[in-house]
DNA sequence: ATCGCCTAATAGGCGAT
DNA sequence: ATCGCCTAATAGGCGAT
């Protein structure tokens, strides 16, 4: 299995990502089209996602017996991690809208983001000239309001590369890029190939699309308590090919990326690093979207 | 937040509970309803299942250079980590089908399973006299060819307890657990209530129905490399009430739950436990369904 | 057959400078 | 403002007995 399909696979390939090379505006088009059909369906039915989010405030009895305990360094323990609250009242929430416009497939993969599927409409075609599929993938990034910081943190999973893939027998690879910060700099290894051809010859270029709910802590502000939802803020970063190769983004705005939040006992190949939200709004303003949500 | 709401939640959760455990054959039947559903859903659409998940032993090229690293004891290095496999292309495709037929919410909650959701049926109605909404909690917990044993494991934020809720002011508490083996026992500490009620006063009993894929790996058996999927097995594990109250499963079975697989440094609170295949099995054999897959 | 030894990958709060 | 210090929770392969 590992071994079958490679010709084809290798081929096809190939033209793809040397169409995207050369057009790279099919890309961003893809990318813009997603991004504000993601902000859409959440402005659409941003009751119901704020709803079932501060469910989980208000659900307090049945979980403050067992709450997730405190982490990382010296937490000042008035802060409930609040990670999977987001993770299934927006991320999984989402899925689910776009499942009503969109054919998806769960293709298999053993490492990636949280939620990616591929993602097929004829939406696509009017966008590119070469497929009406994508790989879409996205990350819930929550925080608090001690750490609602301008940029987004991502593993090598959650980045996709320039995709090198010289010959059948060989494996894909993406080249190392830089994080380059104001007072420091690392390499980052992306791990996510900018496309991916499936068996059936399917050409699915990867999107990725980050979303960063935004809670508040209401003991910081009144005798209340709870981690209601303030905004949600979608995030949309430059496919590998995009990045490296045209309109090579990474070399036009070196510090696109930048330091992570890893220490240094991390293997370098699984660093993170952070990405900038103002240099995202340079190459376009829709890369970040704030959805404010009413109070 | 945390505290609005609660003598109503308090009120409506006592008399739920009593209801069910004077009536457990209606929490028994959402579980035999839900168990079949799942395994006809599955069925019914076993080829996606399979080409997705089989998909990812022929994406190989594209991962390849980044594997998952092999991790536990001894790995013998022949086995790619195949998790995230399973999760998607199982997991979250049997929720997506399940929201054809069913209202989902995504309810938010600090802890719990990968995938949980609210879900909503007129379907419910004829199998119990107290609501049409059940909170279903679901775990994919893949294995590979040498260790698919006859039990799952499961931790803390997947077992549902006895569901103590004193007065409004305190918050619920499950009593322990005990996980008893041939050679050896430990106490399981479940933290999950047997059921939920929502600021709406939606009664939700907790469901739990876990996914078993079980993958193959073909370089045991041939010159071929791939992991595909063997079989998935659908398995219900009974909710707190039936397993503490009436019928008091855990008494009747007390070797039902044994010892997990954490090591003598994890905290008491954090113990897994082993959930017995053959006593699910003496309790309903609706409770343990295999799906073969035909190669 | 029993059971527990053992480690990768994920995430974001918050301190230090 | 920058950046990295720091830890909970999840999962299942496979060895030891």
């Amino acid at each position: 299995m590992f071994n079958e399909h490679r010709e084809m696979m290798h081929e096809v390939y190939t033209h793809a990502r040397n169409y995207f090379i050369q057009n790279p505006q099919e890309l961003i088009a893809l990318e813009e089209y997603l991004a504000n059909k993601t902000v859409n369906i959440i402005r659409q039915n941003l009751e119901e996602f704020v709803s079932d989010y501060n469910e989980a405030s208000f659900l307090n009895p049945f979980w403050a017996s067992y709450p997730p305990e405190d982490r990382g360094r010296k937490p000042r323990g008035d802060q409930v991690p609040w990670i999977e609250v987001g993770e299934h009242s927006i991320g999984h929430k989402l899925t689910r809208l776009m499942n009503s416009e969109y054919t998806i497939r769960e293709i298999g993969l053993p490492s990636g983001s949280d939620d990616r599927f591929l993602l097929k409409s004829n939406d696509f075609e009017s966008l590119n000239k070469l497929t009406n599929s994508v790989m879409l993938f996205s990350d819930v990034k929550s925080v608090g309001p001690r750490d609602d910081a301008e940029h987004i943190v991502l593993s090598p999973y959650q980045i996709s590369g320039d995709g090198i893939w010289n010959t059948p027998s060989e494996n894909m690879y993406n080249n190392k890029m830089q994080a380059i910060g104001k007072k420091s700099a690392h390499e980052v290894w992306p791990a996510i190939p900018p496309l991916y051809i499936l068996q059936n010859g399917t050409i699915a270029p990867v999107i990725h699309i980050y979303l960063k709910p935004v809670y508040n802590m209401l003991s910081l502000e009144s005798s209340k308590h709870g981690q209601p939802l303030k905004k949600i803020r979608v995030i949309t970063v430059p496919n590998g090919l995009l990045l490296t190769q045209n309109p090579n983004y990474l070399s036009t705005y070196p510090s696109l990326f930048y330091p992570g939040k890893d220490d240094k006992s991390k293997a370098p190949r699984k660093v993170r690093c952070r990405v900038s939200f103002d240099l995202l709004r340079s190459l376009h303003t829709w890369r970040v979207q704030d959805i404010e949500v009413e109070i």
